[in-house]
DNA sequence: AGAAAAAAGTGAACAGCGTTTACTTTCTGA
DNA sequence: TCAGAAAGTAAACGCTGTTCACTTTTTTCT
């Protein structure tokens, strides 16, 4: 598409960036946002750690680039399950699953993508590039989806899909959270018999598709 | 209670404490955490920055007071809107209603008490107090009400409260941090209208509630 | 080919952080 | 009063992101 050539030079930056974004990938994956440092990962590249910021104007951009290159991903994955031939109730459940999972694959990615992009300066014109980026794209999936669902008598029609996906996209947004923050979430407690994850990430969906069904 | 008698020693001990704490808390509601320093702190209340560890093993160990704290006075917000004289389900959506309005109000504070917590570290005995928190008294008096839902009828009976507590705590969760996290949640985009934060929490609550209503 | 310009890479420094150590000052209790 | 405990501190350690002046390498142009 737009790349009409690549010289050598560039091919070479680029290559220099990619050992840059996978090791720090690794770190990231591991330890989060804190634990990678521009120190650990230019001795880990053998470089100076002056010469990542000839490919990265700051840890915040770079770190940034993981992040929405995950959420490239997770949309993807969801994207995958939503096949039109299986009946709407079951894909719809499938979809929202299929988010909290892979947000639950790379907990320190999910998390770092809403942790530290509140406007701490002033007003601003903040929602500003929001449909643009990754995670405006996975909510307007998920609007999508919903708007498909009261159209087709699925859901209450005395909603607006709007305020019905944000709802969803919180409750799946708090289930993923939950799973990145409290070590063994759900289980939490030795005890008492607990679903497995996996189970549970259904049960979770299958709740909230139930909130906006309306009364047989 | 346990206070049998204060030496001068001791109440200037306390108030240099308490000091502290509400500096501390003033920059933690603005700044959250990165924004509060040890140092910028010291400077505050003019002392020397080794001083403050004479009144706290660490900064986490201070930050954990000021979560603490705050998810205390959540609970008891939250608790105060259990009025047993009110129909069951318009007191459970309000008291999940109170949850998220009280988060919203300390988005730093309910973010931090959630971050941060996993064990980076081996496998541990992690859930060990979770009980004895804050944090668990919530989910403990989520499950309560829940648990009175089915036992009433209000609810199906075919999920067993524990779960069910789990998934709603998810959800408000979830809303909790959205508005914690993205400006100005739920509005977000500029053009159409959209539902007061208030109206959204309450929303929210009633499909949540719905989600766990039998069918009639 | 050789000179000039551009790009890549670096060492050292700046300002900030949490925390510790050795030290001084202040207060307390017998 | 005087020893010991407690409160407070200056200075340092090791870490962080980032910048600047500088050298080295590569590309480009005549």
């Amino acid at each position: 598409m737009s790349q009409p050539i690549e010289s050598p030079a560039e091919r070479r930056r680029i290559k220099v960036r990619e050992r840059i974004l996978s090791a720090a990938e690794r770190v990231f994956a591991a330890e989060g946002a804190e634990g990678l440092s521009i120190r650990r990962l230019a001795q880990k590249i053998d470089y100076s750690p002056a010469a990542i910021y000839k490919y990265f104007g700051s840890k915040d951009e770079l770190v940034d680039e993981l992040k929405e290159a995950f959420f490239a991903r997770l949309l993807s994955y969801v994207d995958q399950m939503n096949d039109d031939t299986r009946p709407y109730g079951a894909r719809a459940r499938t979809c929202m699953a299929m988010y909290v999972q892979i947000a639950a694959e790379k907990p320190n990615h999910y998390a770092a993508a809403f942790t530290g992009l509140a406007a701490p300066t002033g007003p601003e014109d903040d929602q500003s590039g929001f449909d643009e980026s990754k995670k405006g794209q996975a909510f307007n999936f998920l609007r999508g989806m919903i708007e498909q669902g009261i159209q087709q008598g699925h859901f209450r029609t005395d909603i607006d899909a709007n305020s019905a996906a944000k709802s969803a996209w919180s409750s799946l947004h708090g289930l993923a959270l939950m799973i990145a923050h409290i070590p063994q979430f759900p289980a939490m407690r030795e005890g008492m018999p607990s679903m497995s994850q996996q189970k549970f990430i259904e049960f979770h969906a299958d709740l909230i598709v139930r909130g906006l069904e309306g009364r047989p």
